[in-house]
DNA sequence: CTACCAGTGGAACGGATCGTTCCGGTCTGC
DNA sequence: GCAGACCGGAACGATCCGTTCCACTGGTAG
């Protein structure tokens, strides 16, 4: 019981502790692709069968809870480090690119009312919003911040930037950078001389949309 | 037989005429809040039976289909109504207003996808398209695009502004405003001295999220 | 070496949802 | 009057989905 043989490869505990990150990610990936998702999807995408999710998970809503706290956990993780960044402004934006990056705003508000929040997600997500005012304060104190915003207009950048999606997900990475781009400099009082990133969408980009979905 | 008239209007025709209207507004509420809406709801909303719609529409695609080719036409009115502004910036700007507090996008794009779209339906979306590039062209012309923003980055606009959504329809199309000054300003070359519009959102005011949803 | 059981795949079940049809009733226009 | 346009809403059948259940397998303890 005490020491499994090898840990990198075969054994009935090895496959099941492998199981529990496999399953994670693969909810990760079909919830963010649709927070509706049938159960079944998961386990499909994870290439297990269902007893081996609902023998983790009492169900899917502590499934859903589990994935939005790791999100929020994420975010808290993120404005801490972001935190220690000596530049007000680049810890900011640093902040907010690495949240973008990271789809946490998905992860979070978008799963959210699919279950019972805990408290402890309660206070966390207070926790997450105090740290979200510090850094906005600091990037406001900086100077550079448009003195009409306010912090809830994170909300907006943060929805804006998750609203971006195409069928490839690299790609829908470099298309929110982007957006991402474009919103904080409508937010700066000073113009940037950086150029817009990633490749500029092209003609055609947005089709799949008007191809009959399932 | 327990069933007073009650009508303000009298006339079976009239009705019938009133119905119409009222059908196809509700459906517009309905699918706009949600695109997978039941039928039912459309005709729970329009306060009629569920006949009234049969009566109309073959089936849920065919009136899916009626509402985002009128999305569509309203889409190229406005554009075309834009062309007719002579200040380039402004015919720019006032456009993705009209568009943005129409809701046009969603009416669209977002209904795309579940019904099988008409060859009018193309013809008219690549007019839609020439008319956007064709307002787009002339703002950049003005000289106050950045010059690395291409026509689509107006999908991704569209998208950001349509992603904000709040439980009042009213409050929505405030926040939908600032969220389209933000863009522009970002987008834009010159600093602009307008503030950014409308109340600014509150604290709390996105918490609806966490509110158990069905 | 062997008996056991943690861990698993996936079929089966029961409930919910939704598009569509159908029928009985009402009231208008003629 | 009365034919039929028009309506409300129950009923139906087709999915879809969360969860349970069971047979099976191979690592592991003793």
């Amino acid at each position: 019981m005490p020491n499994p043989p090898a840990k990198t490869l075969a054994g009935r505990r090895a496959q099941a502790a492998r199981n529990d990150e496999v399953i994670l990610e693969a909810a990760r990936a079909v919830f963010l692709d649709d927070p509706k998702a049938p159960i079944a999807a998961v386990a499909g995408r994870a290439g297990v069968g269902i007893s081996a999710l609902y023998r983790r998970y009492a169900g899917k809503e502590d499934l859903l809870r589990q994935l939005c706290h790791d999100g929020l956990r994420r975010y808290v993780a993120e404005a801490e480090a972001a935190l220690g960044e000596p530049d007000d402004w680049t810890a900011f934006s640093a902040f907010l690119a690495r949240v973008v990056d990271a789809d946490v705003h998905s992860l979070t508000v978008h799963l959210a009312g699919t279950f019972t929040p805990t408290e402890e997600m309660g206070r966390d997500a207070m926790r997450a919003g105090e740290l979200a005012a510090a850094l906005f304060e600091r990037a406001r104190a900086s100077g550079r911040l448009r003195p009409d915003a306010v912090v809830q207009d994170l909300g907006l950048l943060l929805e804006a930037c998750a609203a971006v999606r195409v069928p490839d997900p690299e790609r829908t990475g470099q298309l929110r950078r982007r957006q991402l781009a474009v919103l904080l400099a409508g937010l700066s009082t000073v113009p940037t001389a950086d150029p817009l990133p990633g490749p500029a969408p092209a003609a055609g980009e947005f089709d799949w949309r008007w191809r009959r979905r399932e």
